[in-house]
DNA sequence: CTAGATGCAAACTGTTTGCTCCGGT
DNA sequence: ACCGGAGCAAACAGTTTGCATCTAG
């Protein structure tokens, strides 16, 4: 994520377009959304039936460091990748786990904040949004009201 | 038959205060910062030889429900742990790895902005501070001196 | 032609789980 | 006494790596 300022120092060993790599960037876009490196991979399969996971994970890593992907680490178990890798915030739901991109400008202020509370230098900040999706949402109201009407019920499911 | 009636799914069964979730606690304080599961072990094995790590993450995963510690869980691999369960922020030293807190204002109005933006009903966020510490900042200074061979530093901020 | 990438499988790391016995309340 | 908790080891999931072979530039 600063590796973009710093290019120049560090001279970039031009990326080898292999048949592999393109198959990957292809298969993030078809992906949409945010897939995992399991996701990339199957889709990947499609086309080059003999890719392997290993190739998948390296390139995810160099494509990540060129700045063609975006790696999204936030809490949860699993990496997930951006094809869209310019810099933009994350939705969470906690109900059924999908992610989702939220259009928001950047709150960099609070890197001056935490400058000043900590003396680090700060370079950047990565902020994940916690929620309920709408689906999640609404069958979760729909589950408070069955609840509210008979609270000792068990009836099956 | 099971008496559903007074087992409401929020409830807390309430805590048995046992050893090893004494000994956890304690471990975490006195390890102080952000300590993992691991290290955890470790200094709790001191008082209690005999105790396993299955035991600590078990137990970290549900003081952590009870809000008796917090679990950080940001960018990297491993999650790590705070005896501070009160909410604050983290800055994460890219060059070193370590992790502090950040005494600052929370910003819930980006909840706010996001549930303009995506329809989700937010709960929450999650934000990590990214940066150099100190330490790390005069050592990158004192190597960049060293490196620097242009005198020509346009808008450099 | 050759530096660097691939495929494969095995290694690794962090975390979770099934089971049996134990110990708080 | 009862039931959740502890210990242990094996299972797991995701990711990384060593190595022989191939390939893009």
């Amino acid at each position: 994520m600063v590796t973009i300022m710093n290019r120049r120092r560090e001279m970039r060993p031009r990326l080898r377009m292999t048949r592999q790599r393109r198959a990957l960037l292809a298969a993030i876009e078809e992906a949409g959304g945010h897939p995992t490196a399991d996701e990339i991979y199957r889709i990947a399969k499609r086309r080059l039936p003999r890719i392997s996971l290993g190739t998948i994970y390296r390139n995810l890593g160099i494509l990540a460091e060129h700045g063609l992907v975006q790696s999204i680490e936030a809490a949860g178990r699993q990496r997930r990748f951006d094809a869209d890798a310019a810099r933009h915030y994350h939705v969470r739901c906690m109900g059924c786990g999908r992610l989702d991109d939220v259009r928001m400008k950047s709150i960099c202020h609070v890197e001056r904040a935490a400058r000043a509370a900590t003396g680090y230098e700060i370079t950047g900040h990565r902020m994940e949004l916690l929620g309920l999706c709408r689906g999640c949402a609404t069958e979760r109201d729909r589950k408070r009201k069955g609840a509210q009407r008979s609270p000792a019920k068990q009836g099956g499911a």
